[in-house]
DNA sequence: AATCGACCTGTTAGCGGTAACATAGCGACA
DNA sequence: TGTCGCTATGTTACCGCTAACAGGTCGATT
């Protein structure tokens, strides 16, 4: 059996009735008090916080918006929680809009068009005041709802491509090209990728189509490619560097879709004895911050996460306490090269 | 300027008024039309979902959830999402949540028992159909509005205390006496741990708890201690590791409160030609999916994290269905031991 | 003393849906 | 043919709160 210490279990939830009758005035003035809008005499406020208080009186969000059509959440729809990247997004997300009243709500995809249409309609329908949502492709039905929402739209982490409204993010074409010209210039010729065969992740594709552009740019191609499935692990970056170095051993550079089989590859190349980075240089992708502890630092591509996070936040936050503001914003970031100790300096000084 | 295709931009947002016009029904045949509850000739249905269809019309949910006092959404209340393990942990919740009309809703109080009350009384407000929130520790007032709410709550990871409702999760207590053991079993005497300063995390200090107590009853005290704070990372793992061992360089165990800074002792002691688990031996906390790359296996004690997950996701589920369902449960999972490659196995056999 | 405005409180009418209860149509069956 | 029972649809009354407006009080100002 179930006891609160101090009042009888409600059956039914407490309303605003019953803060009211508790304390004496009306509901309105329970409802200005609790919002802290309008004038309220010191004494009734008083009144009224402490019947609420002792009531345990939580007020009813649902009601409230709907009388007053202002919902203080933002929806934030991103593909994964699981690969580091999408947290710290969040971090940033949350760094601005903790300043404000307004509250993030996260959705994931799963990197599926269609769990991300209905993602999105389920949270549409709770009529937020805004959505960030990464990448810009989208299904048709969901730039519709996107476009028919009235309300403001960022998308993030990439702008190689057409945004509904706003957008923050890098050129991930030109990331990719940067890491090539960054290999090329080192010396390195006989090049390897390897990546995430998920043909869903557009952002990977775009780098990796940068990236060979800028390679034909230098006369030179991708010598052998390996992919795989699943989320990123260490395990998978030993297994997949083994398999592509067994079938085309003269590869002196790998360059990975992210940086945690990076960073398998590198302790696979580090315990066999493989010289990084004369023999075979390497790099990945994105920053992550957690790498710092191994043996040598990975080379690789800040995707300024926590930046893009806030910056949509920012738009987001700006456009709900102006109204009337423009729109359409365009932020486009500048992804720094780390050469960390795994990709060599250039070759000509 | 913006451009929908097919119609005119709505200024109003559309009601389910504007697709009983479009389609000629009343607005209570759309509403039934949409949820698909009662009867509705198939005549009709048809005309009502190309009306819906056409002009793009997304249900308020705030409306409907108003009106019906149905609302299906879960919080989920967790300290963080930087560490890896509560990602796990959503996944279990949403493994079986998206079986079920419910969805999860989470909110982030990084280890700060005001930000869990704020956030709570924020989600409370959206009267949501459950809670699942992290840990057994809570300010009064929030275990005030817990008990209030008269909804499902679920409390998850710990079972080492009361539970407001049910409660899903394992013994740290348990988990740090079981990690002792198998380290007084192998032989080691002069035991350091590295943990958190974080005081706020009450897992880590049960877990501690315990295997101090196991320690003593063996006749053994932990020899050094060390402490950080902020995020854990590898690179917090190797300078802890330098200093503990500096300090008192006769440990021949080293126990890390998580995987992450033991992963990056394990790197360290490697490195430095430190025989493990010979000299030293290594153990961590929670089974962290991605150190399976590693060099050598760290052992480490399994959290049981998308299982935990997925048995409270089930709580709330089952109970939403059959409210009138007993409660209280209490789900205790076993925690296992694994040895990896860091602990020696028995030393007596 | 009359007027004004600042302050405080209350009243009324929805917000956009849904539960619950009509009502209409229509074939079946005695 | 009257009545029953079923399906298909409409009507009404809220859900709990807030916007907008309508007082009432009171000291200051003319």
């Amino acid at each position: 059996m179930t006891q609160t210490p101090v009042r009888p279990i409600p059956k039914r939830p407490l309303t605003l009735r019953d803060v009211s009758e508790a304390s004496g005035v009306s509901e309105m003035t329970v409802s200005r008090v609790l919002r802290n809008r309008g004038d309220v005499s010191e004494n009734t406020r008083e009144k009224v916080l402490a019947a609420a208080r002792e009531l345990g009186y939580v007020p009813n969000k649902i009601a409230g918006a709907l009388a007053s059509s202002r919902v203080n959440l933002v929806a934030v729809i991103i593909p994964s929680l699981s690969n580091m990247v999408f947290p710290e997004v969040m971090t940033g997300i949350s760094e601005i809009l903790d300043d404000t009243e307004l509250q993030p709500v996260v959705g994931v995809t799963h990197y599926k068009p269609e769990r991300e249409e209905a993602v999105l309609y389920e949270m549409l329908s709770w009529r937020p005041s805004g959505v960030i949502v990464a990448g810009l492709e989208h299904t048709e039905a969901a730039k519709a709802m996107l476009s028919a929402a009235g309300i403001p739209i960022v998308e993030i982490m990439d702008t190689d491509g057409d945004a509904i409204d706003a957008a923050v993010g890098i050129s991930h074409r030109r990331a990719g090209r940067k890491m090539a010209q960054a290999i090329v210039d080192a010396g390195y010729k006989r090049i390897g990728f390897l990546g995430t065969k998920m043909p869903l992740d557009h952002r990977a594709r775009k780098r990796f189509e940068g990236f060979t552009e800028s390679l034909a740019k230098a006369g030179l191609e991708v010598a052998d490619q390996e992919f795989y499935s699943g989320g990123s692990a260490l395990a998978k970056g030993r297994e997949m560097t083994e398999t592509i170095l067994s079938r085309t051993p003269d590869l002196d550079f790998l360059y990975y879709s992210n940086d945690m089989i990076g960073a398998g590859g590198l302790l696979y190349c580090l315990e066999n004895g493989i010289d990084v980075p004369g023999q075979i240089g390497l790099a990945g992708f994105n920053g992550i911050e957690f790498l710092d502890g191994l043996p040598r630092q990975l080379a690789t591509m800040d995707a300024c996460r926590v930046e893009i996070g806030r910056a949509a936040a920012q738009i987001i936050a700006d456009r709900a306490a102006n109204p009337s503001a423009e729109g359409k914003e365009l932020v486009v970031l500048d992804p720094s090269l780390d050469f960390g100790d795994t990709l060599k300096r250039l070759k000509k000084l």
